[in-house]
DNA sequence: TGGTGTGAAACACTTCACAGCA
DNA sequence: TGCTGTGAAGTGTTTCACACCA
């Protein structure tokens, strides 16, 4: 999915769930107010940076005091259009789908699992959380019947590709991708991917250099 | 963690494991050579991108044929260290924890999880995958007598910054975060973190800005 | 006083466009 | 001919620094 022009950058828009996220434990916390400075130490972001954001969106703050966590968190929550409850659905039941059908982080923070799918039968009728899995061949109703928008897809990389364009066939817009594959979609489509092995790749590359580092070091 | 100054982009960084990825599915595949657009067109990532991406590390390609696939794969790998298995623990064993310990794609690339670690005693010994749960208390040992550098978290956000402490303190210099918070480390600690509802927070982002959209166009 | 909001400057990243080569 | 490797241009993102205000 492109971004338009004059549109809010990507980046800005990826952070501010970040900040939502780390309101929320301040409301928790009692807190009532903070400064950009002390939610960017907590964030690993710089003041200024959380300042332009914002600025994107409206003015939130007031001066020498900082911003009140409830009305901000009020804010952004709106902005990502959380007033709503997002119904979604997952596909794909092995043990990470198991364990995200399972997870009750999704539904406290506004995306409600609504209906979990396999296409393998020895699974069908398993209950995980609030829900009992379906055969793939039922995804096409359920997408229409709940005018379903955003998906999780838990399904081993090759079977990827295929559930997806069942997804986008069927009016799905966004899509969070668990299969190490890059999956094509129309470019009204939104992906996000999550690979913690290239993640983890990411790391081991710096960690080796630090040991070259280490060994020059020495002489 | 931070950047050295003239030290390769931290987003190339990213987007090597991504590059390895799809060459090694090409590689499966059994095709021997591909050019940047191609392998670019598979990826979502324009052509000039990852010629220039590699350039940072080396001349790999041959002009007018492109790049050959196991030798490229071969390169980027040792780029990334992982000519060598990297070993890591996973503290948390909850549904999400046990679907990483038998998860087969992270030893397949290179990452071979060598314990798994549980603050809660009903899960020790509890069998996952080839690794027996080990109680946290046992994890300053195993890290030291295996100099593990890399760790998965997978507690709940309460307990994480208190298991970061510890797997810092005792050399771990990587860490794959999947609890809904930032931890605070020392910056010569690389710290990778995965969140999927802020991922879909940032595409309910999008969808709401539609809705507005289609109203608009409507009058 | 202590903090926000924001243009402008600095910096980072991507894309262009083409020389050069097999 | 068809593709790489790469400076230079273009674009995007972050940081600076300060006017302004409760």
């Amino acid at each position: 999915m492109d971004i338009s022009p004059n549109a809010i950058p990507d980046v800005v828009v990826r952070r501010l769930p970040i900040y939502a996220r780390s309101l929320s434990y301040l409301a928790e916390e009692g807190v009532r107010s903070v400064s950009s400075q002390e939610l960017g130490e907590r964030i690993g972001v710089t003041a200024a940076q959380i300042r332009k954001d914002l600025s994107y969106f409206g003015e939130f703050g007031k001066q020498g005091i900082g911003y009140n966590v409830e009305y901000l968190l009020g804010h952004i929550r709106r902005i990502l259009g959380l007033h709503e409850v997002w119904p979604v659905v997952l596909v794909g039941v092995g043990p990470l789908g198991q364990a995200i059908a399972r997870y009750e982080g999704f539904r406290t923070r506004g995306i409600d699992i609504i209906g979990v799918f396999d296409n393998d039968s020895s699974k069908i009728g398993l209950q995980l959380g609030r829900n009992t899995v379906q055969p793939d061949s039922d995804l096409p109703k359920i997408l229409q019947e709940h005018n379903i928008r955003l998906a999780i897809v838990a399904v081993p990389a090759v079977r990827a590709q295929e559930v997806v364009d069942v997804l986008v066939q069927n009016g799905v817009q966004g899509i969070l991708n668990y299969a190490p594959i890059v999956v094509q979609t129309p470019d009204n489509v939104w992906v996000r991917h999550i690979d913690p092995v290239a993640l983890l790749h990411s790391m081991t590359y710096y960690l080796s250099r630090e040991d070259e580092h280490h060994a020059m070091n020495e002489h």
